[in-house]
DNA sequence: CCGCAGGCATTGACGTGTCAACCACACGGC
DNA sequence: GCCGTGTGGTTGACACGTCAATGCCTGCGG
C-alpha cells in the first residue's frame, strides 16, 4: 500500500485497460445472448445451475450464496425476483434454523433449455478464443489474484 | 454456433469459473477502495479520467461515450449523478450540434487526490500479483476476446 | 424460566445499468 | 422556405447490487 508515486508504465497500462474492456464487454455478451435465448439473466442462471447440481435441487441460503460469493442481501433480493417470476421456491428447512430454496418446474425448465446455448456462447466467445496454453496461464492467473485478495481481505 | 452438446472440459470449466470469480471479486475491489478513499465510484473515476486526459478537462457526449465504450443513455444518467454532486457539468457545444461536458473544480480534485490510490490498488490486487509474461499474455488474451467479439457484434 | 447473544435472513434506500421510447435540432432536397 | 431524416441526447421503467439497519429465531447462562 502506499507504495508512493510509481505509476503502471505503458505496457501494465495497456494490459489493464484491455482486461477492463473485455471483462465488461464479454459479460454484457452473454448476457445479452442468455436473456435473448431463454429469458434468464446471468445471476438467474448461477442460482438455477447451483441448486440443480445440488441433491434434491434444494440449498440452504447461506450454501448458496458461500458457493456464488453472494452477499445475503443480494440473494435475498434475488430471489424475492426469481420467485416472482416461478423460477424458484422458498421452503422451510427442515433442520434447525435457517431456510431452504428449490427449483420450481419452471426453473429446471428454463436452466435445462439455456445451459447447452449459453455453453456454445462461452466456447465462442471466450474459450475457444484462447488457446489451451493460454487458458490454462489465465486460470492460474485468476486463482493468484483471488488468493492475494484473500490475504488481504480489506485494504 | 449452436456447436451442438460437446460441453466444457473440466480444465475449461475451472479455468472460466476462476476467471469470472477474479474478475467480480477484483471490480469490488476497487470499487470498495476508491470509494473509501475519496467517495468516487469506478465510473465517476473513469468518467473524470477521460475528461482530464482531454484538452481544456472538456469533451463531446458522444466522443466520452465512444471512448469508455458507454451507451449514451447510461453516460446520460451517470453524468446526471455526478453532475448533481458537482463533479462535473454539462455545457452548450460550441460547434454545431451535441453538447459538452467538463469537470468542476470539485471534479479535479477528486480525481487527482484519488489517482494514485487507485493506482496504487490496481497494482497491489492486480498487476504486482502477475509476472510480466503472464501480464503479457493477458494482454494478448483480452485483445483476442475483444476483436473476436467485435467480429460477431451480434449473436 | 427468563433474557440475551449471535447467526441467518429480510428490508429500505440508494447508486448503477439496460432497453425502448422519445425529443430536438441541424441538414439536405424540393 | 419547408418539410423529412437522422444523429445526438434524454427520459422512464425496471433489473441488479451494496450498505446499513432490522427482525427472527436458537441456544446458552443465570
Amino acid at each position: 500500500m502506499a507504495r508512493s508515486t510509481r505509476w503502471l508504465d505503458e505496457d501494465q497500462e495497456a494490459s489493464w485497460r484491455s482486461y477492463r474492456q473485455m471483462a465488461s464487454r464479454l459479460e454484457a455478451h452473454l448476457a445479452r445472448s442468455l436473456a435473448r435465448d431463454g429469458g434468464l439473466s446471468v445471476p438467474d442462471f448461477d442460482v438455477l445451475t447451483a441448486l440443480t447440481d445440488a441433491p434434491e435441487r434444494r440449498l440452504c441460503l447461506k450454501d448458496v450464496a458461500a458457493g456464488l460469493l453472494w452477499s445475503p442481501s443480494r440473494l435475498s433480493h434475488h430471489l424475492d425476483r426469481m420467485q416472482a417470476r416461478d423460477l424458484v421456491r422458498r421452503v422451510p428447512c427442515p433442520e434447525g434454523r435457517g431456510s431452504d430454496v428449490e427449483t420450481t418446474e419452471r426453473g429446471v425448465a428454463a436452466v435445462t433449455a439455456a445451459a447447452p446455448a449459453h455453453d456454445a456462447a462461452v466456447r465462442d466467445a471466450f474459450v475457444d478464443v484462447i488457446s489451451r496454453k493460454d487458458l490454462a496461464t489465465l486460470g492460474r492467473i485468476a486463482e493468484a489474484v483471488l488468493e492475494n485478495l484473500a490475504d488481504a481481505p480489506d485494504a
